[in-house]
DNA sequence: TCTATTTGATAATTCATAATTATTGATTAA
DNA sequence: TTAATCAATAATTATGAATTATCAAATAGA
C-alpha cells in the first residue's frame, strides 16, 4: 500500500467534512458511499494521521481534521485561482511584456503603446528600459527583453523589424541664432556651424542620416560633439557650443533654451521600428503588437 | 474526456518543466517516456493551456509554463509542510516553525526566542537554517520557511516585515591598531584604512548603511575584501587586511584578536526584522510571533 | 551526402486501482 | 421486537495510467 495523496482525495475529504455524514457527501459528488469509505479510509493510511471520528452514528472531526479541513479549503481555493490566471496568462490578457526603447521613442509611441495596454489589457504588466539600438537587439537576442523601439534599418537573422513611426528631421538652434522659421530656406545655411549628433554606436542609422542631409546640402558637416542623450545635445545647443539635427518630436518633453526648424522639405525621415524575436511565443507580446497595428 | 487535474500531474510537470528533456525527466520520476508525454498533454489539455514548447530537440517553457513552475512549486512545497504538521497535530502537538536567520542573528534574538518558545509552548517544534536575505525572501515565498531575521528595509509583495532589533554599528580592528575608545573620535579617522564588509548580495542594506556612515564621515570607504561570514572578515581584520563596520552584538561569541569600537554617536542603526508570509495560517507561527512581540 | 543517434509522439496492450453493486453488522427509533 | 439508517466490507467491473514497441523528425558525425 504505497499509495500517493491526490488532489481527489482533498475533494472528498472537503465534502465529508463538510457534511459530517458519508451517504449525503457521496451523493453530492456523485460517487457511490462504499467508494467514499474506502477513499477517506485510504487517505488516514496514507498520511498516517485520524481525520474523522466514526462513533455511534455521528461522524466528527479530529483535531488533525479540522487543521486539513482549513489547509485544504485554502489549497483548493489558490488551485481554481491559479487555473483561473494559468488561462489568462495562456490567453496573453496577463502577463509581462518586456520593452526596450530609445530615448526619443519615449515622446510619442511608448506612451500611446503603454495607454493602450492599460485600457485593453489591464493585466498586462510592462517592465521598460531605455537602452541603445545595439542593447536592445542583445537584449531581445538573449531573450532579456520582449520588444525594442529602435531606428535601425537591418537587423540580424531570427529578428524581425518593423517601421512604427516616421518622423521628420529638425534643427535645433541656440534661442539667440539669427536663423529661424521665416528666414530659414535651405540647409546649406548652416553648412559652416558645428554639429553635435548622437554617436554612431548609439544609432548608426541616425547618424548616417543627417551626413546624407547635409551631402544632399552640398556640404559635409563639421562634427564637435556626440553624445547618447539628447537632454545633453540640447545643453551643448543651448551653450552655443554647435547646432544639432535630431528627430523632430525630440522637442517636446525638454524645457530649453534651443529653438526648432521642422525640415519638411528633406526627404530623409527618422524612422522609428519595433524589433522582436521571430520565435517570441510571449501571448502577451501578441496582444501588444496587434494594438501597435493600429496606432 | 472530462478528467480532473491531480498532483501526479504537478509532480510531473515540474520533473519536465526542472529537467526541460522528458526522457530525462521520465527517469527521475521512474515512469516511462511515453507515460509522461501523455500526462503531461494531458495536462495541457485540462488547463486549456500550452506549458511547453516542444521546438526542434528543445523543451522550453511558455510564459504560462513559467507561471504555473512558480505555482506548482509552492503548492507541493506547502502541501509537505501540510503533511507535517498534521501527523504532529495528530500525535498531540502542536505543529513546527520553520525559522530562517542571519548568521548575526543568532547572538541574540533567536536564542532569546527559542528559549521563550520552549518554555510557553513546549510541544511547537522548530527547525532552524542560518540563510543570506535573499535566500529567506525566497524560501518564505515558496513556502519552504515560516519565518525569517532579515536586515532589509523592502520585501515583495505578500510579505509583511517588523523590526525586532536594533543595534548601533561598531567598528572591527586589530588588537595591535594605535586607535582605541580612549583616542577615537570619528569615523573619518579610519578614511584611509582598507575596509572589509558583507557582500552586497548577501545583505544590501547593510552594505547601504555602511556606505552612508562613511559618506556622513566625509569618505568613501575603500573596500578591499568582502565576504558572507562573521567569522572571515574577523579573522581577516585579525590579520591586519583591513578594518570592518559590523552591527555590535557580532563582537559576542568570536574569539579573536579584535578589539571593537561602538560607535555611538552615528545615527544609523542595524535593523533586524522579522518576515513572514502575509496569508501563512501555521497556527504555531502564531504562537511565536506572539512571543516575539513580548521580547 | 548518408548513416547512426537522439528526440518526443503514437498505437496497442497490460495492469493497477477507483468505483460500483450487493451485502453485513451496528445502532437507533418506533 | 422490527424497521430504518448508518458506515464498513467483499466481490466485481470499468477506467485510465503505465508499459512496450514503434515512428517521424532532427541532429551530429563520418
Amino acid at each position: 500500500m504505497n499509495y500517493q495523496i491526490e488532489l481527489r482525495h482533498f475533494i472528498y475529504f472537503l465534502a465529508v467534512a463538510e457534511e459530517l455524514h458519508y451517504r449525503k457527501a457521496a451523493e453530492k459528488l456523485f460517487i457511490s458511499q462504499p467508494g467514499l469509505s474506502t477513499q477517506i479510509k485510504q487517505m488516514e493510511e496514507i498520511l498516517d494521521t485520524q481525520l474523522f471520528i466514526r462513533d455511534k452514528k455521528k461522524v466528527s472531526l479530529t483535531p488533525a481534521g479540522e487543521f486539513l479541513k482549513k489547509e485544504v479549503e485554502f489549497i483548493l481555493n489558490h488551485l481554481e485561482q491559479t487555473k483561473k490566471q494559468l488561462k489568462l496568462i495562456g490567453e496573453g490578457h496577463m502577463g509581462e511584456v518586456r520593452i526596450g526603447f530609445l530615448g526619443s521613442a519615449m515622446q510619442n509611441v511608448v506612451p500611446n503603446l503603454l495607454l493602450g495596454l492599460k485600457e485593453r489589457y489591464p493585466k498586462v504588466h510592462t517592465t521598460l528600459e531605455e537602452l541603445s539600438n545595439r542593447a536592445q537587439i542583445n537584449a531581445i537576442l538573449a531573450d532579456r527583453l520582449d520588444l525594442g523601439f529602435v531606428r535601425l534599418s537591418r537587423v540580424p537573422i531570427g529578428l524581425e523589424v518593423k517601421p512604427v513611426f516616421e518622423d521628420t528631421f529638425s534643427l535645433v538652434l541656440p534661442e539667440e541664432h539669427p536663423l529661424d522659421k521665416g528666414n530659414f530656406k535651405n540647409i546649406n545655411q548652416v553648412a559652416n556651424e558645428d554639429f553635435i549628433l548622437f554617436s554612431q554606436d548609439y544609432s548608426p542609422t541616425y547618424y548616417d542620416t543627417v551626413l546624407s542631409i547635409c551631402e544632399d546640402g552640398g556640404f559635409a558637416p563639421n562634427v564637435s560633439h556626440k553624445s547618447v542623450h539628447a537632454q545633453t545635445i540640447f545643453k551643448l545647443v543651448e551653450n552655443k557650443l554647435g547646432i544639432a539635427i535630431v528627430p523632430t518630436t525630440l522637442q517636446y518633453g525638454f524645457q530649453m533654451k534651443v529653438k526648432f526648424i521642422e525640415l519638411r522639405k528633406i526627404k530623409q525621415r527618422a524612422v522609428l521600428s519595433m524589433v522582436w524575436k521571430t520565435d517570441n511565443r510571449n501571448p502577451a507580446l501578441q496582444k501588444c503588437m496587434d494594438l501597435l497595428m493600429k496606432l
